[in-house]
DNA sequence: CGCATTTAGTATCGAGTCGATACTAATTCG
DNA sequence: CGAATTAGTATCGACTCGATACTAAATGCG
């Protein structure tokens, strides 16, 4: 059934992903989900760098991902900052060491190497892989955490100048690209 | 760039299906790799049940997969029998309990519902992500571990009756079927 | 043949993940 | 104002995983 054989890929490619991540953890003595929540920081804007949406955005619970924010504050990559307006919440912004860390062990060398027999460059792929991943956030309500100018709220004022519909705040053209919590697709047929 | 958005959504896929393995497996005491283990046993032919073969198969090192088929041993899951012909080796098969276990615990409910609001039932996707493991698995000097029938070596010698030109057995409809450690592809033209 | 090498597998250890449970503090809702 | 919700932390135990070291069987080479 072809269900089953997709699962099956999936899970493999992710293991084999997760056994090559973690060797490139290794020499800095970071653990795949590390990496993989340095890169969530990196890539997400500024509504969405707080524990609970990297929690949501792993897929774990909220006591591990607090127990994973702590080692990266030890190791220094991180750096914790209240928030002014809700002081329940805290925000997390990568450090230099952080950003030098995911520089160095981050780059999928056998991964692109794999992604360039591919045809089309993988076009298709992430198209179908974007569905799927959307379906199973739906099925799981789960949120998207789509690119902040594909999201129903984003607003364009002008050459380079934008804005989010739901804070009302202005928005670079550098934020709209940037990973987004709140973020929510633009319906069929717009 | 394409390569990362790729790369993190294969990561995050992964990590909801681990996710959600986890928990299919929690009231059975069992993790994701155990499930992986005993469902690799359930689609490989007899010359791939081996330690070594499901080693390879889940891209860990044979340490670990030991310590993983002891405790499937220890719960009744799954049974080993020495080789007769190399007595280094040893054959792992499924026992009932285990079998019963996989058909409870695999379905991922969540996965199949996502992967049916998919175009053309995934067909596309499922013909991307094969070549991307292919891609994988040859830049890591891998096994591919494909089915039998559409292995190099394999020869129809009337209906219903198959041989394999490796080991010169004879191989049934159902072997054609199952996963082999010494799958080679057919070379692209034939 | 006979000794080195390779291969299949196991044993043990330590670092670290992860969920569960329980907790605090701030915010929101009625 | 008080109850419920939300963000986050602390602690614990089961378990994974790689590293290292080991045994035993098979193979290869002089």
């Amino acid at each position: 059934m072809a269900v089953d054989r997709l699962y099956s890929l999936l899970e493999r490619l992710g293991n084999l992903l997760r056994t090559e991540e973690r060797a490139a953890g290794l020499r800095h003595g970071l653990q795949p989900v590390h990496l993989q929540a340095l890169r969530y920081l990196q890539s997400c804007n500024r509504y969405s760098n707080t524990p609970a949406a990297l929690t949501e955005y792993l897929g774990l619970t909220k006591g591990t991902v607090s127990q994973t924010l702590l080692l990266l504050e030890e190791k220094g990559l991180l750096r914790k900052e209240a928030d002014t307006e809700d002081r329940r919440v805290v925000h997390l912004h990568l450090t230099d060491a952080g950003r030098t860390v995911l520089k160095e062990a981050i780059p999928p060398a056998l991964f692109k190497q794999a992604l360039a027999g591919l045809p089309g460059g993988g076009e298709a792929l992430e198209e179908a892989l974007t569905g799927l991943l959307r379906g199973v956030q739906a099925a799981n309500a789960q949120r998207s955490f789509g690119a902040c100018s594909t999201c129903k709220h984003f607003r364009r004022e002008g050459p380079g100048r934008f804005r989010c519909g739901m804070t009302q705040e202005p928005l670079s053209r550098e934020d709209s690209v940037l990973l987004c919590r709140e973020h929510e697709a633009v319906p069929p047929g717009h």
